[in-house]
DNA sequence: GTCTATACTTCGATAGAC
DNA sequence: GTCTATCGAAGTATAGAC
């Protein structure tokens, strides 16, 4: 109970690195495995300073997921201003890193009830905000939105781009997948014509 | 390296009880909840018989994972034989304690190579047998395979149902579900018919 | 065939030194 | 403001008693 306890400063750069070292950890070996002592061996780092910086594992967790939610957020707005933003969500869903990071937040979600709450609200905000944007979209292009919803069109194509991946990512198999890509894309290529390249700031991890 | 240690019957009650308790372990907390003590202690038992039956964590695992994986296929098959096989398949997909059991062990195969090849090739052997029933079905409905194919509406409607589980039990998030679900039974509904109902095989759990 | 006593490792977290 | 020494709890796994 002592009160007097202190904490890190936010701009110090062993909590930055710290934060890489999660994020690494977890999409390398999932995120049982970040341990206290683990991020600080890959940070080079004493595993004290964990608690030092982050008090509890849950605030490390929370800190980690803020910083890559932020820029998610970011990202979508982008891609939303493409001169094709179907495609450009589209590949943006697809991307296998930060889908691999999301859905390991998920899972951890899924256990530790402190966490979940924050991140299933930022997911609401995430795809409120997508629907506001493919339904923007959908409507220049003319496109039916009773018979196909802008959030049907959300669910559905950022639903298949994650199972997608978690496949190939978690399980290493892609049986189906190609075709499915196909169909998908040739759905975008009526609505949106065909993709036309430049899909730069991608590539950036 | 005694290689003279022993281990306990495949048939033992004491056997089924951990099994029992490893999965409703990893379906309430996660697979990282799933140590031998927090199993035995579920079971009303000491934690090493955990490893007097199955040895290594791994072990319980893959003998967790086989009997789901079994009772699985057998699912299926009576989905395939249904009056209305595609709404079978629909109502398959979208149980909640299988497909949640299904992604945790996926997302502990992400992490555990012994543990992922098994679960990988079982994926693979599933996947295959869907997509059969699948196309027998489309073909004795008449549906155009070019254009829709099997393996496309396999991947798209089992990856939506599963989404969908994540989503709802891991963050309690439903947004856009209720619209998603209305879409795809749309569709069904022009293929099959509307459901007539009589789902009962699925109750039990 | 079934279970327990026990060894050894790793965990989260705090109090206190620099 | 930054980091280390250290504790008590929990983890996996084995050898051996019943």
């Amino acid at each position: 109970m002592s009160t007097t306890r202190r904490i890190g400063t936010e701009t110090s750069q062993t909590r930055t690195a710290l934060l890489d070292a999660t994020e690494r950890l977890m999409l390398e070996e999932g995120y049982a495995a970040v341990t206290s002592r683990r991020v600080a061996a890959r940070a080079g780092l004493k595993p004290q300073l964990v608690h030092y910086y982050f008090r509890t594992m849950d605030d490390l967790f929370l800190a980690a997921y803020r910083r890559r939610a932020e820029q998610g957020l970011e990202r979508l707005d982008q891609a939303l201003e493409a001169p094709q933003p179907l495609w450009a969500m589209w590949d943006l869903s697809r991307d296998p890193r930060r889908t691999a990071l999301t859905m390991e937040f998920v899972a951890l979600a899924n256990h530790r009830k402190p966490i979940r709450a924050e991140i299933a609200a930022s997911a609401e905000r995430y795809r409120a905000a997508v629907r506001a944007g493919v339904d923007t979209v959908l409507e220049r292009y003319g496109v039916d939105r009773r018979r196909y919803p802008a959030i049907v069109c959300t669910v559905m194509m950022m639903g298949v781009a994650q199972i997608l991946v978690i496949e190939e990512e978690s399980l290493g198999m892609a049986t189906g997948h190609g075709e499915t890509v196909a169909f998908v894309e040739q759905r975008l290529t009526e609505i949106e014509g065909s993709r036309q390249a430049a899909a730069d700031a991608l590539a950036s991890a």
